[in-house]
DNA sequence: GAAACACTTCGCTATATGGTGAAGTATAAA
DNA sequence: TTTATACTTCACCATATAGCGAAGTGTTTC
């Protein structure tokens, strides 16, 4: 398989891959600079699980840790995320194209 | 590990991480109905590798595949897509946070 | 200084992923 | 009716991921 080098947006998605993560950056978005223990507290699962998804969410870009004595801070850093987004938004045309069939369908009953 | 059950968020932006897959979406955005050998003849790998991909993707609901004769056409179908982006969506405050602060930091500085 | 705390790192296990060649299944062409 | 085409499925390999308990590191607290 190899796995020469994932890139930025493979590394991104890959982290948004996993509820846990996602979980994690929600609560980043609602409250920022939560401590490692903090985001664990309501998860089920132990600390070295969460560190874990902590490295693949800072590998990504997607949070940054500040260690303060013998607590770690957790900020979102959102940049990877709007890149994402701007790959996506490519489609849009593809997701809004069933609403434009279905007023050009309501247009022409009108007519009829 | 157990892998209970992904979700269909976890399925899409997985389906999202691998460069393969994503490749495979921006040329059926540009060309619907593409056969599989089609897709696969830039690639450098097997159709069974290929076929694994388009299983991912379909998995995801992010393409539909119709069988005419012996030959395969594949589609689009954004949705999915449409799904991540409206989670992203929540973060944009977050990334534009920073331009926010420059434009403050100008107005601040103007009136200096 | 000893003990508790807040993580992180280290094996370890089980499963998922991405690739291959070979074989299987339809359909189309000769 | 054989043969080629267009895939798909199968068996297999190597690596990645997600979890764990146990041990390690640095920082407070007693």
């Amino acid at each position: 398989m190899v796995k020469y080098k994932a890139s930025a947006m493979d590394r991104t998605f890959a982290a948004l891959a996993d509820p846990t993560r996602r979980y994690v950056l929600q609560r980043l978005n609602e409250e920022s600079g939560l401590s490692v223990s903090e985001l664990a507290r309501p998860l089920s699962l132990k600390l070295p699980g969460l560190t874990k998804h902590l490295d693949v969410l800072s590998d990504a870009g997607l949070i940054t840790r500040t260690k303060t004595g013998r607590t770690v801070a957790v900020h979102l850093s959102a940049g990877p995320m709007r890149e994402a987004m701007a790959w996506l938004e490519r489609y849009e045309r593809f997701w809004t194209a069933s609403l434009d069939r279905l007023v050009a369908f309501v247009e022409e009953d009108g007519q009829s």
